[in-house]
DNA sequence: AATGAAATTAGTAATCATTACTATTATTGA
DNA sequence: TCAATAATAGTAATGATTACTAATTTCATT
């Protein structure tokens, strides 16, 4: 299937690329919706989805029910907040070797893994 | 709230128990029913909620959109196939050091992780 | 053993994120 | 300009999970 281009796609990317606060397709919904007046969630989630394999963006799953999504597709780590459900980026050293140490005693293929860290944002730390 | 024993929160139990194969609240419900035909399904996700929030069992969250369970509360990490979507036990040393590494540079306080790792299991590995 | 308050259940309805469907519209190569 | 085909809006459907409620079970106290 070959891609042809859309306006939609192109504001949501361009909205996504805005954010470091890693939304969720409800909320880069909203936001459109503001300037877009109909488009649709399906449009939304549906692009999102493409973009995500496409590799434009990343989809992140940080054990909220809802996905999040990040235009920065740099390698780097998130934290959710469980306070504030805040999903935050990490400036912290590469760990991709757990990789390495999965494969060690594994008869499969090991192509990746999924890591988040969790507890209590810098913000709700004060506040409490 | 005191808990009160139950015979179908100790079946939920013993029958995770006997798995080693991370079943989700269905699997459980659907085996369960075999044995006690009028279990409920509401019943089954109520006391793996509460048996997972009492430390008894593990919930897994492995990226697919259903929780899965395990009774073996030990450290250890888990692989899903994104062939046959099997949830499997890892043989490998501990990379909770992963925890030092985020906090770091992180102003908030970090309580735990969640790591999984996916690829192709060694069955699928064969058979394609 | 009987009692009664509190916890638990079965059964069903509701919720919420996401995907599927379909008729219409937009894109693009010829 | 003209198809073909990809994409959209709007809506319906799905699937996992939670909420609700009347009836049942548990268990400490009589």
């Amino acid at each position: 299937m070959v891609l042809k281009r859309s306006r939609q796609r192109e504001e949501i990317k361009n909205f996504l690329m805005t954010r470091k606060d890693h939304p969720t397709a409800d909320v880069v919904y909203m936001n459109l919706r503001q300037e877009f007046p109909n488009i649709s969630l399906g449009t939304v989630y549906r692009n999102l989805t493409l973009l995500a394999d496409i590799g434009e963006i990343l989809r992140i799953k940080v054990g909220d029910k809802t996905d999040h999504f990040d235009a920065d597709t740099s390698l780097h780590y998130h934290f959710i907040c469980n306070d504030c459900d805040a999903v935050i980026d990490l400036n912290m050293e590469s760990i991709e070797d757990v990789i390495d140490k999965a494969a060690r005693n594994f008869g499969g293929h090991i192509a990746g893994h999924n890591t988040f860290f969790y507890g209590t944002c810098a913000n709700c730390t004060k506040h409490s």
